[in-house]
DNA sequence: GACAGTATACCGACTGGTCGGTATACTTAT
DNA sequence: ATAAGTATACCGACCAGTCGGTATACTGTC
């Protein structure tokens, strides 16, 4: 039975159902290994460790990501701003599953920097696409961060808006972006 | 040798030493007993589940904000938008303690909904003085949100800026709100 | 004011269970 | 044959919560 063709997609599946049901804190290699109908020994021969299997979820997690933006990206007229609006976009676009994993990746990895570095790496390549979007340095980092506290605060489930005014606030981040490209 | 007089705020400080020292996530209940110089039992007397020991610690954590944030006020002039500015003034006041201890609970709370609560509710007070305060709600949210992406970021220490960025968007923040509260 | 009875505060050994990781044997493709 | 891949059984550390017990303070009674 060698060669299960590609256990380490089968097991990171596994992984993020078991998180979407109870939350990485709560995940257990055997749980993991249970659900990806793996042996404990399958899944150690796979992950060594379960910080890398951590790892290797949240890299997917980040490339998921991307290749999100990637396909927002053709919605979006050509413009110095497009990386940014595309990316915006992409972190406000709503979407159950991701924000599940993405609370409990959250939780997992903040006392773990290792974990940590993966994401802070994805976020400074977003300053990049600020830099170069040609808006004043001060407007562009604080509408950045604006959407970094929405999607905290999606995460977390904090967010003291409902529904509507979270549109209203939505739109207003686009106009501003568009405002402020085209001086 | 009854009445250690106060044994729940020996333990509060205890609790608040461990997890600045190992992180909440790793926080034992002996090891808390162990520094509190109280017993496991005398522990577990004075808080019945380790939740119930979080959930004091959070209460704790946001009182003292509070009391932070009172301070401040003193040295705003009148207006409006006092409360608001008051507010984001002590979130973006460095603090090394208060980020360490809130990087942990925010871990520890994320997957515990009951924790989340308190700081979900505190989080709310602030969307009333946003409201009071005479900015337009959408302008407001944002200045709001992006005080929550600082924060969130300094926590985490995802925050893709360094000391000097980071001073000019405090800057322009503060300039955002007096321009949109003279309107 | 002394004594019995009760409530409060705390002790520390123990338990039941979880979980990451290890050891080792088995299986199949080349 | 051998090495990659998988299975099973097990270990040991850790840890939240339990429980029987102790010591001190409070309260009512005679």
């Amino acid at each position: 039975m060698r060669q299960r063709k590609n256990s380490k997609e089968l097991i990171l599946d596994a992984a993020e159902a078991v998180v979407l049901e109870v939350g990485a804190a709560h995940m257990s290699l055997d749980h993991v290994a249970r659900k990806a109908g793996v042996s404990k020994g399958g899944l150690m021969y796979n992950f060594p460790t379960k910080n890398a299997l951590l790892k290797e979820m949240i890299a997917r997690f980040i490339r998921q990501y991307y290749i999100n933006r990637d396909k927002k990206l053709e919605d979006i007229e050509e413009g110095p701003a497009r990386l940014f609006k595309a990316g915006i976009l992409t972190a406000l676009a709503p979407d159950k599953k991701r924000d599940s994993m993405g609370s409990s990746i959250l939780a997992a990895s903040a006392n773990e920097p290792d974990l940590m570095d993966l994401l802070r790496q994805a976020h400074r390549n977003m300053l990049e696409d600020i830099l170069v979007s040609g808006i004043k340095f001060e407007r562009a980092a604080i509408i950045s961060l604006a959407v970094d506290g929405l999607m905290f605060g999606r995460l977390l489930k904090t967010l003291p808006f409902n529904q509507n005014q979270i549109k209203k606030i939505e739109k207003e981040i686009m106009r501003l972006i568009d405002k402020e490209a085209e001086k």
